[in-house]
DNA sequence: GTCTATATGTAGATAGAC
DNA sequence: GTCTATCTACATATAGAC
């Protein structure tokens, strides 16, 4: 039986294996990203990772699980440092909407803008899962908990405010930084012939953008 | 030889053929909207659109030809209106940047939410082109000629602005008008239980939130 | 122009030796 | 755990009769 599947205790899985399973899901991860869930394919994957086809299945079990298992892979992370920076602008006490909002945001922009492929990667992963239906599930579980979170806290401070509109403006947010992790090209192409660019320019761009897009919603609702 | 790639001149093909051709076109918008293009099958849009599977190769030749024709099929009476709309501001003389982002974001944004689903449809391919590299050269020819005009626009405006940032705002502006158009679901999973609401009051809120963000990124490069 | 039939490739997944 | 070999399904595309 494949090992994906199975529930009970395994001890002492070789360091090979270990290995071996890291690489599967770094490769997969990659390619997911650069083709997409259809566009993948599991022979990219075992080639990327340097493993046989049947490993990828192994330890990866059947394609939709490898793609939901590298989504949950890296989801807690983001979550806990959202929550954790949430929880810290609460016990200050004297936060505004930009606060929360970057505190949804900037956990995933900054790994993102890393230098570590994998985390870019990650980003155009949840832009998958956000664009299509079809992981509406996989998002209903790792993402819209804190995401929730945030519209809440924003709705109790700002009573006036519609919920709806609220939940757009993160919304409009996150495919904005979503866009910056997998679109970078469009924005050079309309900039102009050579226009320089650092990671930190764009996400102060962006960041701008949200902040005052936020506000806008929030202030004339009232 | 397939008819796609066929130069010379045809006469009076058959109504039958026109309408067929129609239908596959249209079947294949859907099917691309809602599977992606790799997802999508020329099975799928054969039987969708009531044709035997080799009549959709003949009309609409190997399947990346078919997408590209799909995106072209539109893209003009966009970007016509798109420039009409432009030429009126110029010639009125006193706008400002919130007409000049809905001269630009309006015209899909409308025909999305008028209820016909090929629209919709086609703001999802939109949404395809925009995300993904491979569709880069698609982009150039389709969408990047008015897009420019209006970075250029608003540049001229407001020379203190940085026209990295100025496309940028453009660009998060159309993600968020594009996950409008794919997303609705997680706004209203992120809304709570039951907030009602209708095309109208989304589109207030995109546009609230991007003409906002707009003038956030433009008045703090001052 | 439209049909049936088929050519050719590749996908995901597993069986079973090692 | 990892390998080779293979099964089955379905993909795109075209040939050729009608």
């Amino acid at each position: 039986m494949a090992q994906h599947a199975v529930k009970e205790r395994k001890r002492a899985p070789s360091q090979r294996s270990i290995a071996a399973r890291e690489r599967i899901l770094d490769a997969a991860e990659l390619v997911f990203a650069e083709q997409g869930f259809d566009g993948a394919s599991i022979r990219d994957i075992a080639e990327r990772a340097q493993v046989q086809k049947a490993n990828v299945n192994f330890h990866g079990g059947p394609k939709d699980e490898l793609f939901e298992r590298i989504v949950a892979r890296r989801a807690s992370e983001l979550s806990q440092e959202r929550r954790e920076t949430i929880n810290r602008l609460e016990e200050r006490g004297d936060w505004d909407a930009a606060d929360l909002m970057s505190a949804f945001m900037r956990p995933l922009l900054t790994r993102a803008f890393s230098n570590d492929p994998q985390w870019l990667a990650y980003a155009r992963i949840v832009a998958i899962v956000s664009a299509d239906a079809r992981w509406h599930a996989l998002a209903t579980t790792h993402f819209d908990p804190v995401a929730s979170l945030v519209v809440q806290k924003l709705c109790t401070k700002y009573p006036e405010a519609d919920p709806a509109n609220v939940a757009g403006a993160l919304v409009f947010s996150v495919s904005s930084m979503l866009a910056l992790c997998t679109s970078e090209w469009r924005i050079r192409a309309l900039s102009g012939p050579d226009q320089k660019r650092d990671a930190e320019g764009a996400i102060r761009n962006l960041l701008q953008f949200c902040h005052a897009g936020l506000a806008g919603v929030l202030n004339t609702s009232v």
